[in-house]
Order: structure tokens, then C-alpha cells, then sequence
DNA sequence: TCAAGCATGAACATTGATAGAACATTCACG
DNA sequence: CGTGAATGTTCTATCAATGTTCATGCTTGA
């Protein structure tokens, strides 16, 4: 959120932009919010900028871009889910570990904003892992990891696999003529090999969060 | 989860929020809530940034922002799609990898959505990951780490230092009695020790994204 | 290359906001 | 009843936001 003169500046900003292509200069700025000089401008501009509200070229005259618009009360709810385009949430359906099956977390209130630009096109949701098992390829314990929902996957892909019905787990998958491996990136855990109807994938990993 | 006072103020934020997108101040929160002093409110604001329900930019006035909006039944599912996507755009700076200074990508259209979640307080970047020098922190080629600006970190700590003012790396910070280590989370790469002085912290990390 | 047009930002003053220590009160809980 | 957490209050130090002036520097086009 902002100060009242850096919103003040953004109402100006925004009408601006919606009569025209043109972004004022400082000194078109200086006059609507009536100030005496341009250094206040600058300042201001530099705030919006650091509170993530526009975005500006250095050294380029007239070159503000508009990120978020101020809107009016009314407005609010049309624009902010046009805004939204760049996070999506998504359910955080439970735990995966090796040898259990997903812990389910019916809590609908667990979500995951994820950049949009994470995801593919289909539907998405998020696990957290448990376990080490896949250490090796960079997945830790505690990692959230953003699974596409899918029935296929190619070999070597890293999937959430349903194994007889019972059992969901995280794992390099391997097509092999005849039977289906489900290899842990941790040596201390063996590719377990499985008939080909026995496995079941239900995701394909597409991304991973974590946070320190 | 908060106390009662804590959902009392973050009730009146989120409606503030939609009405004016201007941030209030420490005194108008005390008038919304009734109170004769400031200090309270500052000891709520801090819970719910501890708790993670809004976010601050450290030492400005009037710049919170709400991450976990608090809604009334009514309103909730309107305003959760819209408002639960709340990511914010980091500049990339570059790349670090051990032994080389970080390549600047000064061109800021380089911009990372990260989850607001996923923020502290203060200022952020994003830097990309080059090498395999802490292959086993499970921080891999090609990752994007999210970092907080700061100065000071703890023994431990996977912070961006800058050697010698020469060279920036990212590395565990292990902090000993008249030296200072930097430590690769790979056994091919051996812990280096310098002078206190030589060695200065430009950020702490904070999150790690990695697409698929 | 020079000038016009703009952007950058240092320096200083004033007012508004935030940080936090210190201490009292209330309330839940074993 | 003792303990600790949450809450209220007061007071003070420090810092941010804003307004102003003036100087400087980057871009662009003639």
C-alpha cells in the first residue's frame, strides 16, 4: 500500500495513461500535484517503483509503465482478477513420502501462490514432500513441489505415481519393455520395479518452492 | 492463527485495503481500534508479521501489505481467487556462481514472480544459480534463489557474500572467532577461510524456485 | 556538436510516522 | 495462587515523507 501522496501521484498516473500513450514528464507530474519542483516527483516515482506499483527504464524520459492501477472502490474486483494473472493459487492437497500413501489435507484453505509462469496448461496442485528420498535430484524435505495433473509421463520424468492403488510416491519414472521403474534419487533406496498396470501416474512434477 | 486483537486490527486493514489502497498510519489504527497509544498497535503489527499475515518494507511509513486477507463469510468467495494471488515481481539480477563475481543482467525487464509468501521484510532479489557448488543444500543448477537484502546473517546461514569486494558467491556462512568461512554445500569443493574484514554479506537466502 | 527537454539527486527544513523500552493490568491455566 | 501471554499506557529517540532550491547529467534531434 502507499502513502497519500504517492497515491495521489498513481490516480494522476493512472488517468493519464487511460487518455493517453504518452507518459507525462516530471514537470507535467510537477503541475498536477502541485508542487514547486520536480525532486519531490522523483522521489515519489521512486517510491511507487519500490512498492511494486509501476516500473520505469533508467535514464529514459517518459518511460513509466503502470503495474498495478489504482481503481476505484467499485472497479476492484474486475481488475484484481485480471491482475492475478501472474500467481495462481493452488490446493496443497497433502504430504508425499515414499511408502505411505498421500496424507490428504482436506483443508481447503491450504493453497500455494505459485508465479504463474510455473505452470503448464492443465490442472495443477501441490504436495509437500516428506523424506529424502529424492535428495539427490534437488528435492528436500520440507519442498513443495507443483504437479500437473496427467495420465502419461515419459521416461525419466519425475512423477507422483500410485503404485497397486495404495501407495503414492514421488519418483523418477522408468518405461522399461514389460514393466514400469520407480527410481529414488537417493542411493540408499532401490528402483523398485512394478508391472506395467500396477503404476499409476497421477502428475508430472513441473516445479518446486521452497522457502528458508 | 491470532489473538483477538491481532484479527481485530487485520479485520480493519483488509477493509481499509479495499476502500483506499492508501496504507494507514500507526495512529489511524489506534483510532480504529480504540486504543490511546501507538505502541500497541506496533506490538500487533509485529505479530502479524510474524505470523505471516502481512508484509512491511522495513522502515517506510505507511507500506504494508496483506497476505493472508481476513474475510468475512460472505465475501470470501468472491475475494479469495482474486486476492489469495499475490505474487510480487523481483528483479533478477544475474547469476552467481562460485568464483566469479555475479554477471549483471542490468536489463530490468529480468523480472521474477515470486509468491509474497515467500518474502521477508526489506528489499529482494532474485539470482540465478550457475555451478553445482551446493548441489547437496539441494540448490541446483540453473535454480532461481530469492534473496534478502541485509548485512548481517548468522553462523549457518546460505548468504551472498562479497569476497575481497572482488568476488560474490553463494555460500554457507560459518562464522568462527577471528575468521569468517564460506563453506560449498559439495564435498569437491573445500570450505574457505578469510579475514572478518574481507568478507561482506550482501543477502541472506530466502526461497529457492526451480522449473521443470 | 549544441541546445532543448528531461531526469537525477544533493542539501536543508518541517511535519508525520515508526521503534521500542518500561511498567501496569487482565485473563487463562495448571 | 503463581506464571506467562496478551494487552494498555506513557514517553522518547529516530527515521521517513514531503516541500523547496539548485546543480548536474543523460538523450535526442537539429
Amino acid at each position: 500500500m502507499l502513502t497519500r501522496k504517492q497515491k495521489e501521484l498513481l490516480d494522476y498516473l493512472t488517468a493519464h495513461a487511460e487518455k493517453s500513450e504518452v507518459s507525462p514528464s516530471f514537470d507535467e507530474m510537477r503541475d498536477a500535484l502541485g508542487l514547486a519542483s520536480k525532486s519531490g516527483i522523483h522521489r515519489l516515482v521512486s517510491g511507487l517503483e519500490e512498492r511494486g506499483y509501476i516500473r520505469r527504464l533508467a535514464n529514459r524520459a517518459r518511460a513509466i509503465e503502470i503495474l498495478k492501477p489504482v481503481t476505484s472502490a467499485a472497479a476492484d474486483l474486475g481488475r484484481s482478477v485480471a491482475a492475478a494473472a501472474d500467481a495462481v493459487s493452488l490446493p496443497l492437497l497433502g504430504k508425499i513420502a515414499a511408502g505411505t500413501p498421500i496424507e490428504a489435507l482436506s483443508d481447503p484453505s491450504n493453497q500455494l501462490e505459485v508465479p504463474a509462469s510455473m505452470l503448464g496448461r492443465g490442472e495443477h496442485f501441490a504436495l509437500e514432500i516428506v523424506g529424502d528420498s529424492m535428495m539427490e535430484a534437488g528435492i528436500l524435505d520440507g519442498d513443495t513441489v507443483v504437479i500437473e495433473r496427467a495420465e502419461t509421463a515419459n521416461h525419466g520424468d519425475i512423477v507422483v505415481a500410485l503404485i497397486q492403488k495404495q501407495e503414492a510416491t514421488l519418483k523418477t519414472l522408468l518405461k522399461e519393455p514389460g514393466r514400469i521403474g520407480l527410481q529414488a534419487e537417493n542411493p540408499r533406496y532401490e528402483t523398485r520395479y512394478f508391472q506395467t498396470d500396477d503404476v499409476e501416474v497421477q502428475g508430472r512434477l513441473t516445479g518446486l518452492i521452497r522457502k528458508y
